[in-house]
DNA sequence: GTGAAAGCGCTAACAC
DNA sequence: GTGTTAGCGCTTTCAC
C-alpha cells in the first residue's frame, strides 16, 4: 500500500495541510517546517495521489486519444508529436487503437467519458450516427486530427485535401501525363475519400483531360490494397502512365505491383503519393508525395484543444494548413 | 458539469445505494426500480466516475506504457497488440513516447506512480541507477518488453538474442559467406546491443571463419544509421558479401545505401535484417529477417503483467518466445 | 430489498 | 503561518 499524505504529516510532525501546502508550492510554510516534510516524502517514496486530487480539483489532465491504426507510420508520427505537445503542458494521453473496430471506439468514448478526460482527438472520420450522438451529449471538447467528419459542428486540423489532390495531379499533368491512373480512398470518408476523388477529377477536366473510368480504383489507405488496387490498373487496355495514389502506404504498395511485374518507375510508370511520410524516404526510387505538415498537424491539433479546454472558449472553425509537394525519384515527364 | 450519482438518485426516486447496486450489476434490487435507474441514467446521460471508483475501490485498472519511439514500426506493432490485450481485459493505457529523452521517462515514471498505475511495461534497456532505484522503490509491477535490462530482478518477455543473432549469422554462413559484415546496435545494451553481437562474432569463430575488425560497426536501430554504417562497410578494402543489421530499420538502410552506390542486393552484397516488422515485406528486394514474434510478445507481456497485478505473484523468470528466420529475397548463396 | 452514513486521499475554506 | 474540517463522487458495511 502507498503511503498518504496523513502518512507524510505524521511522520513530519505537522498537519495534513501544511504536507498539502509543500506539495503545491504554497508559500506561508515556514523553511524549516518545509524541509521536514521533503525529508518525510522521501522517506517515505511518498507520491500524491492523482486520483484523489482529481476528485477534489475535478481536473484529471487526461487526453484521450482515438487512433485508427497506430502501426501506420502517418498516425505513429501524429501521435508522437501530439504526445510531445501534451507532456510538454502536464497533459497525460490514454490512447486507443481501434483498428477498424467501431465497437471498440464506442466502449473506449465511454471509457474517455467515465474517466472524466478533458479533451478528445479522434483521427479517423468514419463516424456513425451513434458515436456522433455519443460525442454530443458527453460534451468534451473533441478535435479531428487530419479529418473532417460530415457533421459541421466538429472542429479539424486538417488541409486542405481537395486542393492538395488537385495539385498532385496537376503535377502529374505538368509532366506530360495524361493517362494517370487514381488509387483512391474510402468514399465514404470526406476528407481522404470524396475530397480527394474530387481533386484529382477537377485537375484533369480542368485542363481538358478526358476521365477514363477504368483508370480510377479505391483502396483502404493500406499498402496491400495499394497493390491489389495497381494490379487492376496494369490490366486496363490504355495503361495509364501515371498513378496517383492517396496515401503514401498505397503509393508503394503500387511501386511495389509495378516492380513485381517488370516495369519500372518512374520509366514506365510514374507514381505521387500523399502524406509525406516516412515511407517516402525508404523506397527506391524515392516517392514523390503531396506532404502534409503531419508534425504540425499534430502540435496544433493539441494546441487548439488545450485552448478549449482552459479556456471554454471553442474554436472558430477548422484550422487549414499547408501542403507541400514534395518532389522525388518517383515521378519523371512522360516518354514522348 | 456531468450528472453525479446523487442527481440519478433524485431522478429515480431511489437511494444512491440502489443505484450504486444497479451500476454494479448486484441482485436484491427489484425489477421495477432497476428500470426506474436505468431510465433516469440514460436520461441524464450519467457515466460514472473512474476517478472516485477508483478511489474508493483502490483500483485504477490503468497500465503505464513506456516505448522509446512509437514512430518505428516494431515498437507500434507491440504496442498494438499490447493495446488489444490491454482493452480486452478492461484495462487501459498511459503511453509515453520517450524518444531518448531519460529526464521525460523519469518525469513519467513518477506520473505512473502519481496515477497510481497497476503496472508498468517498458521496452528499452537503457536503464540507468536512479530510474533502477525508482522503479524498485514505486513497488509496482514492471515488465519489459523484447530487452532485458541489467538488472537481474526485472522480468522480461525476449527472445534469446544471442541464439538468434548466432542463427541468422550461420544462415548467411552456410549460403556460402565468409566476409560477413555486422551493423550492431548500441553496446550499452545488453539484448539488442551485446548479445546480438555475441551471438554474430560466435557463429564465424565456431565456422573457423576469421573475424575482421573493419567489418564490425554500429548504429542506433534506425535507417539513418543502417545506411551511414553500410557506408563505412563498403570503403573497407575488402568488401563484405553479406551483412547482418540487428534491425530492420537498419538493414532497409543499408540495402538503400548499397543500391545508391550502384551494387546490387542481394547479387553483390545479402543483406539480413532482426525484427520481422512490416518493413521486411515492404521493400524490393523483399527483406530476409530474423523475425521476433512481435504480436505474441505483446500479448505475452500483458498476460504476465496482468497475472502478476491480479494474483500478485511475480513471474518465476524471463519468458523466451521463439524466433524464427523468414527468408526472403534479400539474400542468395555467395557467388563462387 | 433498501437506505443512512462512513470513508477512500486529497484540497481549500475557515478558524486560530 | 498552521491546523481543523467539510466535501469531491463513489462503494460498502450495517441497520432496518
Amino acid at each position: 500500500m502507498q503511503p498518504k499524505i496523513k502518512d507524510v504529516a505524521r511522520l513530519a510532525g505537522v498537519s495534513v495541510t501544511t504536507v498539502s501546502r509543500v506539495l503545491n508550492g504554497e508559500k506561508y510554510v515556514k523553511d524549516d517546517l518545509k524541509h521536514k516534510v521533503n525529508l518525510a516524502i522521501e522517506e517515505l517514496g511518498y507520491a500524491p495521489s492523482h486520483i484523489a486530487r482529481s476528485l477534489v480539483r475535478n481536473k484529471t489532465n487526461l487526453i484521450g486519444v482515438i487512433v485508427p491504426d497506430i502501426t501506420s507510420s502517418f498516425y505513429a508520427t501524429i501521435l508522437s508529436s501530439i504526445e510531445e505537445a501534451a507532456s510538454a503542458n502536464d497533459y497525460n494521453l490514454l490512447v486507443c487503437n481501434i483498428s477498424e473496430d467501431i465497437d471498440k471506439e464506442y466502449k473506449y468514448l465511454n471509457v474517455f467519458q467515465e474517466m472524466r478526460v478533458e479533451g478528445i482527438i479522434i483521427m479517423h472520420e468514419k463516424i456513425n450516427e451513434e458515436i456522433r450522438n455519443l460525442i454530443h451529449k458527453m460534451k468534451i471538447p473533441v478535435i479531428f486530427s487530419s479529418v473532417k467528419p460530415m457533421d459541421q459542428q466538429f472542429v479539424s486540423v486538417i488541409v486542405d485535401d481537395y486542393k492538395a489532390a488537385y495539385d498532385a495531379t496537376t503535377y502529374l499533368i505538368e509532366l506530360g501525363h495524361e493517362e494517370i491512373g487514381f488509387i483512391g480512398g474510402d468514399m465514404r470518408d470526406i476528407t481522404s475519400g470524396q475530397n480527394r476523388y474530387s481533386g484529382y477529377r477537377n485537375a484533369l477536366t480542368s485542363k481538358g483531360i478526358r476521365i477514363i473510368h477504368e483508370h480510377i480504383r479505391f483502396g483502404d489507405y493500406k499498402v496491400k490494397s495499394g497493390y491489389a488496387q495497381m494490379k487492376e490498373l496494369l490490366r486496363v487496355s490504355q495503361r495509364p502512365t501515371a498513378v496517383f495514389a492517396v496515401s503514401d502506404d498505397m503509393a508503394v504498395g503500387a511501386m511495389n505491383c509495378i516492380r513485381d511485374h517488370n516495369l519500372r518507375v518512374p520509366e514506365d510508370i510514374s507514381v505521387i503519393g500523399f502524406d509525406g511520410s516516412q515511407l517516402t524516404e525508404l523506397t527506391r526510387p524515392t516517392l514523390t508525395s503531396m506532404e502534409q505538415p503531419i508534425h504540425e498537424m499534430g502540435k496544433e491539433t493539441m494546441r487548439l484543444l488545450l485552448h478549449q479546454v482552459e479556456t471554454g472558449e471553442e474554436p472558430s472553425g477548422d484550422l487549414v494548413l499547408d501542403h507541400r509537394l514534395v518532389a522525388r525519384e518517383s515521378c519523371i515527364p512522360r516518354k514522348k
